[in-house]
DNA sequence: GTTGACCTTTACGTTAACGTCAAGTAAGCT
DNA sequence: AGCTTACTTGACGTTAACGTAAAGGTCAAC
C-alpha cells in the first residue's frame, strides 16, 4: 500500500498558519501524539486530520478540552454511548448559542445604522 | 420631572446575575462611571442602560475594550466619524465570523450525526 | 568542520476577565 | 452599644492558550 503522506512540524505549522509551539502545546493536551523519527515529529494523515479538527473547534468557541472530546469520538475506541450524547448535546447548546447571538448581532447593526443616521444628520448642519 | 429608576451595585449584580466584582471591575475598565452617595455607587437608568449593552458586546464575543467603544457610540459626544466607522467595520466582520461558525458548526453536527448512526450500528450487532 | 536550517526540551512570561480573600466603613435594627 | 448586612478599596490568585527565550541536538551542504 501507499504509505500515506507525511509532515513535518512546521509542513503543518504552515499549512495552517499557526506556529509550531501551538501543535507542541496541542500534544501537551493530549489533542495529538505523532510518531517520531528520531527525536522529530512525524505526523501521519489521521494526525493532519486532526489537527484540522482542533482548528474548527477552536473557531467554534470549543475549548481545546471540547475538541479533543469530539476528536475522541471519531476513533474507533471510543465506543462509549453516553459520553457520545453528552458531546452531541454540548453542540446543540452550542448552535443555539451562535443562533441566538446571531439575532443579538442583527439587532446590535440595526441600532448601530441609526446611531449613523443621526450621526450622519449632525454632521449635515453646521 | 420623575428622577429616574436608581440602582444599588447587587440590585444589578441580581438582575444579570453577574457579581459585584465584575461590576466594578468594569468601572475600573472605564465602562461606567456611577454617581456616589456617600462612598457607596449609585447607578441610574442610563447605567443600567450600558450594562446591558456591556453584556449583550460579551455575549457577542466582543472584548471589554470594544464593548466601550460601541457603548460610546451612543453618547452624544462622540462625534467621531472615523471612529464609528472603524467600529461598524469590526461589527460587520463579526457578523461574516458569526456566519461562518453556523456553517461550521452545521457540518460538524452532520458528521457527528454519522458518527452517533455507527455507533448505534456497532452497539446493535453483538 | 563549520555553517545554517530545522528540530528538540524546559521553563518562565503574557493577556483577559474576573475570583478571592482581607480589612475596614456606614447604615439600620434591637 | 452591639450586631448584621451591604458596601468599600486594595491586592494577590486563577485559567486558557499560547508566546518567548534559552540551550542544545542533527544533518545536509559547502
Amino acid at each position: 500500500m501507499p504509505k500515506s503522506k507525511q509532515y513535518t512540524i512546521s509542513e503543518l505549522a504552515a499549512e495552517f498558519d499557526i506556529t509550531t509551539r501551538t501543535i507542541r502545546f496541542y500534544e501537551e493536551k493530549g489533542l495529538l501524539a505523532p510518531a517520531r523519527k528520531g527525536t522529530s515529529r512525524v505526523y501521519s494523515g489521521a494526525d493532519h486530520t486532526k489537527l484540522k479538527l482542533i482548528l474548527r473547534g477552536k473557531r467554534l468557541g470549543f475549548s481545546l478540552e471540547e475538541s479533543g472530546e469530539i476528536i475522541r469520538l471519531y476513533d474507533p475506541a471510543h465506543g462509549n454511548k453516553a459520553q457520545l450524547k453528552k458531546l452531541m448535546k454540548a453542540i446543540q447548546v452550542r448552535r443555539e448559542q451562535l443562533e441566538d447571538q446571531l439575532e443579538d448581532l442583527q439587532l446590535m447593526m440595526s441600532e448601530l445604522d441609526q446611531v449613523e443616521q443621526r450621526a450622519a444628520e449632525t454632521l449635515k448642519k453646521p
